[in-house]
DNA sequence: GCTGCATGATGAA
DNA sequence: TCATCCTGCAGCA
């Protein structure tokens, strides 16, 4: 369930597991098991993340780029199976990590990793002073609207389908708001909530857009499976703010769930 | 058992 | 705009 915040807690927990430990690498798949030969027997310093991507620093052999895509997945444990189809495993003393389905996985050169990250927009989970103007400037040159611009890595780093539809609900935006047309205070309410929800989210292991409150649980980790969000996945269900019929359809190629009462379409 | 879908992104046309 | 890549699993028979 890979959004940047899912990517971000990745690096975060992977370090602390794997970091600084000699690996048994190896390619269950056979895809990578050139690069997994290369990989075994080193340590991986530490793991990082840039919008949905994942970089693997090792002593003594060149960094791994990994991009989960729709369907890539890890599954770590003391023991853990790793799928034959795992395009990559390694193992620690005492815990496994197999990674299946990435759309991305391969050895990345310093140019290339500077492309990539001149690349990507503002990242919300690693946050710079100027990320706002940034965003700005990227929405004010964009010809589209404003819920398929925040799925261009481009204009911000780590978003994806669901976060888009909840930070416009949050934010009180319809998506088919041209982005041009968005206010100074617009823009900086979706930045605002961006971090605040994908810092949560990065928190939690999980999306949980919904105020605790509202569905009446102490907090965030509390709110029950099916509740967790406001807009997205809920076509024909009544808003949980005011009632209104959830609306979806079509946007950057990608389904979007909105509320025509609680979100207002802006005009230039 | 089979089908269709999914929190993503790219390259060709 | 469409086809393509990639895997797992819910929902159905």
């Amino acid at each position: 369930m890979p959004e940047g915040h899912t990517i971000h807690r990745a690096a975060r927990l992977q370090t602390k597991r794997f970091g600084g430990k000699t690996l048994r690498v190896w390619s269950p798949q056979g895809r990578f098991a050139q690069e997994a030969s290369e990989l075994d027997g080193k340590r991986l310093e530490r793991v990082e993340a840039m919008g949905k991507h994942l970089l693997y620093r090792w002593r003594g052999a060149p960094t791994l780029h990994v991009h989960l895509g729709l369907f890539g997945r890890f599954r770590i444990g003391p023991d853990v199976e790793p799928s034959p189809n795992a395009r990559v495993a390694w193992s620690s003393d005492t815990h496994l990590l197999a990674l299946s389905g990435p759309t991305v996985c391969e050895f990345i050169d310093p140019d290339a990793e500077r492309e990539l990250a001149e690349r990507l927009g503002p990242d919300p989970l690693a946050p710079q002073q100027d990320d706002a103007q940034r965003l700005a400037a990227a929405l004010g040159r964009s010809t589209i609207p404003i819920g398929a611009a925040m799925l261009d890595q481009t204009v911000m780093a780590g978003v994806g389908n669901v976060y888009r539809a909840e930070i416009l609900f949050l934010a009180g935006i319809d998506p088919s708001t041209p982005s041009k047309a968005l206010a100074r205070d617009d823009v900086e309410a979706i930045w605002k909530l961006t971090v605040e929800q994908l810092t949560l989210g990065e928190r939690l292991g999980r999306i949980v857009t919904v105020d605790p409150e509202e569905v009446g649980v102490p907090g965030p980790n509390k709110v029950p499976r099916g509740e967790r969000t406001y807009v997205y996945k809920r076509a024909g269900a009544s808003c949980r703010r005011c009632g209104s019929g959830i609306r979806s359809t079509e946007l950057g190629s990608r389904s979007i769930w909105w509320c025509p009462s609680c979100q207002k379409r802006r005009v230039a």
